[in-house]
DNA sequence: AATGAATGAGGGTTCATTCAT
DNA sequence: CATGAATGAACCCTCATTCAT
């Protein structure tokens, strides 16, 4: 009785499956053909669980961010310092990142690919997830402090380009990384205007440059 | 040599239309009937230019990114001062990266889709573009500072990531987004450790979370 | 044969609803998937009634011949009268066809879709069919009267191909339509063959006519 | 020089080879290998000439219904008598369905399977094809004759069914069919209406028929 | 230096049908 | 009786690439 769980359950591992495909050869390299042999089940039969490929991108998709958001607005729900909040973003984003990399580098990397009702929700939710930090932000910035938009991009570039080069042989652990890529953003943010941003005396007269400004 | 200068004109036209076409549509949703539509050039006609698919994607990246780099090699021969040199890969990059967004788009977000030389190529010439920014970072660190590598990547990950968001008409010009990005980048890198990364007092208690971490 | 009435009635439905669906999409894009819409059967459910598509065409195609062949044998004992009889196929025909004009189509449309004995069921009854009216024709038929294959088939033609162009609001009722019908060919039928078919006088020579005649 | 003469031959017998097959195994059982057996050309090879099998069955229908309708203007250009001008129609219908009968079971029998552009194009050509008849028919209409509209339609009907029946070893010969038909019809429009229709004295007592016109 | 014509391989999707429950 | 889940076969179409000219 009820099996609805177990259409569920095999659903879910369907996305799992596909995303581990998806992050590997990019969803236009990876065929349905792929998808069947990742997930054991026969080419029609994916079908009963999503009715085409861009579908099963947007499942994948949403599912991941779903989640992402869930957790995220339930540890958000414990404070409303801004500091704090903006280390829960960070520790929720780079945790299930590096938790869910596949997912999140199929989230990450094929933004581009989804259309028409697919493409709004997920744009509609990325869109309020950026501007969740934005509004944390902008009640952490000092009188003169960086431009909001381009200082929430570039937190978002910093943790979103993990999936280019990360290694976890190599690399720092989620608890480390969050603490090295908050203490980057963090004093970059607050810093004060006036100390000059190079970090040298005043004369940083404009550079010489050659050819470099030319277009092409 | 007689008529190279009118083959090189042309290719470069190619190479130009190509990394819109790429850009816009991906690689691998972009036909080569896509390009040949863009270039004014008929199917069988591109192959004089380039052998192959694969190749044409190299072709726009090796030469996107040769330009970035001798660009920067020019200018890096200014000066041997760390900080100067920072700023100077920052604003190559940045002033590059906004004059030439289709390119660069290409070369960022089709990292994965070479192979075999040709990716070895690519592969090569970004790791030295790292190792140069990671050697000038090395020289500028603190005590216990950063990371090195998380803070290279962090660095180019800002960089990168800015044609996911990037809007001409709202956003900033190429030398305001140079100081924005610098200051940010430059004041955390620099921050003494001791001064916590959140900006408060010392109470920093491990927060309570309850549902994060579980994968998946 | 307790609810053999039941399953009968379930049975009939499904075919009218068959037809439905049939006439509207023809029976290759028909799927058993739009018959399990339109029926509010399950897919595999269907199957209880019958084995296979092509059984179910064949099931529609018979029921309804037998339906109108049954109808008419009854009314064709009332006279011997080759006119009357006449008549009655006519009147039968057609009121059968406009009462039931979506299986009917589906009988005249697909009619080269079944194969094997389901086929040859169905072109015996129509043979059948077109015996009677041929026998029909062939008492009435004056001395030097039209071929009778021919006029047999000018006949069915001309009722056959109502489903084309039929349209309620605007057509004649099957009682004028019989008239009409009735009219037309009866006269063109019994018309002696002196009195010039184009309804001129003597000269038909045979008209200039310039490329007409060359196939392709 | 000028090969266009080469591409359009190759594209009018591939419409040929394409009608035959689906005159033989209807459009939708027909598959573009299907076609590409019977032209000899492969299966991606025979998209240089034509975007769809739905744009295919246009062309078909489109290049067939042209040259009927080519032809029929011409002849009919010879005379403005109505009479023969309804022969010349008769004649000119039969001759070309007798001669090309795959194409015009084709343009009879999937006459709804075109979808947009493409079915208003051949719709509107059947639509004139049929105005040209019926104003043709209303000249010659006697004062209280037939229905204009029903009469049209049976002729057309009449012609339009042969192709399920006709079988060159056994049936007339496109002149004779053309004098039967002609006469059946003519005799039967032009009879006076109060010559009972049924051919017989006037005690034509509504007859009595039992079960036949309930519907279902 | 350039192109029209052609092709093999593979892609996403649909469909009639089955079978355990 | 009825259905949810599954599948093999087939279908239409696209694509990178080639080759004679």
């Amino acid at each position: 009785m009820g099996d609805r769980p177990s259409y569920d359950r095999k659903l879910l591992q369907i996305l799992r499956d596909a995303a581990g495909v998806f992050a590997e050869k990019g969803y236009h390299r990876a065929s349905i053909r792929d998808i069947s042999a990742a997930t054991d089940v026969s080419l029609s039969g994916l079908y009963y669980y999503f009715s085409s490929k861009e579908e099963l991108l947007f499942l994948v998709q949403n599912h991941c961010f779903g989640t992402l958001l869930a957790r995220l607005e339930e540890d958000l729900g414990q404070t409303t310092d801004p500091a704090a909040r903006l280390r829960i973003v960070v520790r929720n984003h780079l945790h299930f990142f590096l938790d869910n990399m596949e997912e999140m580098k199929v989230l990450s990397h094929e933004a581009d690919v989804l259309t028409g009702k697919y493409r709004e929700t997920i744009q509609r939710r990325k869109r309020s997830y950026a501007d969740t930090v934005h509004g944390i932000l902008s009640e952490l910035r000092p009188a003169d402090g960086p431009d909001l938009r381009t200082a929430t991009f570039a937190l978002f570039g910093m943790m979103n380009w993990i999936y280019t080069w990360y290694n976890p042989d190599r690399d720092l652990r989620a608890e480390e990384m969050e603490e090295e890529l908050l203490h980057l953003f963090l004093n970059g943010f607050l810093a004060p205007r006036n100390r000059r941003s190079d970090g040298e005396g005043g004369d940083s007269a404009p550079m010489e440059h050659s050819s470099i400004w030319r277009s092409g």
